[in-house]
DNA sequence: TATGCTTGTCGAAACGTTTTAGTCAAAAGC
DNA sequence: GCTTTTGACTAAAACGTTTCGACAAGCATA
């Protein structure tokens, strides 16, 4: 109800509201005896200090905008929690949207941001809309790209490298002396799941096979456990077993391996498999499995510590396109 | 760089200011003509309302706050989706606070949230601290409990009867014929694993058994995969092997699974088990696990249509108390 | 024709900060 | 001892909205 302002402080303080402003925000700036005066009234009103005003007048607020694809994905959630934890240690508040993968959604969530006056905004894109971005820039809110390299150096953008990390699975699955193996994705329209397959085919032709002949695409809708069931049951059924399956996903991947153990199939013994992102559930599950880790928590603090050093330094900001390196971690599951 | 205001939409249309805010809000106050004459300007100055003012002045934002225990567990990333979604609907955005269990990491996101002037807070506490929620009403600023029953009447709280969720789960291991019980669970310091304890108790009771006798309670520091494992090695090595183990929580359960099965003792055929929360792992794991669902995105939906009817309708609006009622799943676990 | 009522618009005063220019005394420089 | 510099503070003008009282015009009623 009744909030207390910046002059009931100075008329307590006996000072006028300019220095407590300058208290607030350049204490060097006041005299030790004075600011202590100040302080100590701001405590004893309770005072704390009005964010829409402050932002309406010095012309930036303290927020950042964080529209993910989907908030219930483990991947986007580690992502989110490393950027909640580098803004709240900034003083930043972050403003979450979810666009659920729609377009039109995150067209919603950006104009929300846009009305916030948010300082800037970290975006996973969820279609290649490089326009309504440049828009948000042209408004003086930056943007950086998170989980998607930009191909503009004019800005800042962070993501791993999933061509390295398709690389990294499959020729792990080959030193463990697999033949044929099979590819278990979601729609290869997600850029993730294509450079995971590029890489694949690299780490097969370096070795010397013919990617045709060794590796199989089982694409399927979803990204989810269900969906990985299924892609095992359908290659039990057909009777056309790989030696090994690389799944885009850790949650495909516990799908299949679910799928084939129901089958009396045995992992590692008689199908080695890897998943991808390494969840915290990869090594929960009863055969611990294999996986691709990213750092997302860091991708996530890296992310905004650009976002904020753009803002608070746009002098002397280089814009950075960070890639980081996926890294293999083997468990039972192709050991 | 620069953003359009009112005033030069209004100049454009050849009005005053004040009429382009009733546009903006109002716009059955203002005639056909004209209005479709603003928005014309608005649509080719590519106006976007200065939020900051528009809250300085009229007095509230548009913005609520959510302070989570953790956003790494699938349970509050749940009910953070639903959150957003509601909020997001309405046009609110919404501010995210993860207190990662920490009372002073959830004091400085209540701080920032009343920086922000926020029109109310949705928070699962970290721990039992009425008062600072309290200072936040009295600044105006209203306040839904999620997943904590509210004790006092005078105030919204949206939450899961964890009493019956226990119940729900020993009764169902009880006429699978279980006699012993095993109970792993984090600190029963936290509400929520307590209570499940106690809904257990009960179940015990109402069947004729002495709870004192028929279960055991194994406590575990930390709620996640690894402690559950822990604790099934543990079992497992003082030859005290119940004839079924309830787990306060789905990661708990998947540890304990991992554990039996690495032990050569077969889940459900020698050992039941079941879980909590009913995450979408639970049913991806290799022996499927039956758990206690609850209703979490509801919970946040529900939680936030109460704040914002609060918000809304402070006049009419009644504070309520609602208490869903949790869901037994049945997979292989226990079958 | 005068009166009241309605409808649509305007002008100006807020809202709570930050910031700029300016005041005034005391310290420093010559 | 005079000017200049410094340091600490103040006063007032913004920032971009919303809101409220005023008012003009149109129209029905008397």
């Amino acid at each position: 109800m009744s909030s207390v302002s910046i002059k009931e402080v100075a008329a307590r303080a006996g000072v006028s509201p300019g220095t407590v402003s300058n208290v607030l925000n350049r204490p060097e700036k006041v005299a030790e005896s004075t600011r202590s005066r100040v302080e100590k009234a701001i405590r004893e009103l309770g005072f704390v200090r009005h964010g829409s005003a402050s932002s309406l007048r010095a012309g930036h607020s303290r927020t950042v905008g964080l529209s993910v694809i989907d908030i219930g994905n483990p991947f986007f959630t580690d992502v989110a929690a490393g950027v909640e934890e580098v803004a709240s240690e900034r003083g930043y508040a972050v403003i979450l949207g979810n666009s659920s993968g729609d377009r039109l959604k995150e067209e919603r969530n950006l104009l929300v941001f846009a009305e916030q006056r948010v300082r800037g905004v970290l975006i996973t894109p969820a279609g290649g809309d490089l326009a309504k971005l440049d828009q948000l820039r042209g408004r003086g809110i930056n943007v950086v790209l998170v989980d998607h390299p930009a191909e503009r150096a004019d800005q800042c953008s962070v993501a791993v490298n999933d061509i390295t990390g398709g690389s990294l699975a499959v020729s792990h699955l080959l030193a463990a002396g697999a033949g044929r193996i099979a590819y278990v994705t979601g729609p290869l329209t997600i850029r993730q799941c294509a450079d995971r397959l590029t890489g694949a085919e690299r780490a097969l032709s370096a070795a010397g096979r013919d990617p045709g002949q060794a590796l199989e695409e089982v694409a399927v809708s979803a990204m989810n456990a269900r969906s990985g069931q299924q892609a095992a049951e359908k290659l039990v059924a057909e009777g056309r077993l790989p030696d090994a399956v690389f799944c885009a996903n850790d949650l495909l991947a516990l799908g299949v391996l679910r799928g084939l153990l129901h089958a009396g199939v045995r992992v590692p013994q008689d199908v080695l498999l890897i998943g991808y992102d390494d969840i915290d559930f990869a090594s929960a599950s009863a055969v611990s499995l294999s996986s691709i880790r990213q750092p997302t928590h860091r991708l996530g603090r890296v992310a905004t510590e650009l976002l904020l050093d753009e803002c608070d330094n746009p002098e002397s900001h280089a814009h950075q396109q960070v890639m980081f390196q996926p890294e293999l971690v083997v468990r039972e599951s192709t050991r």
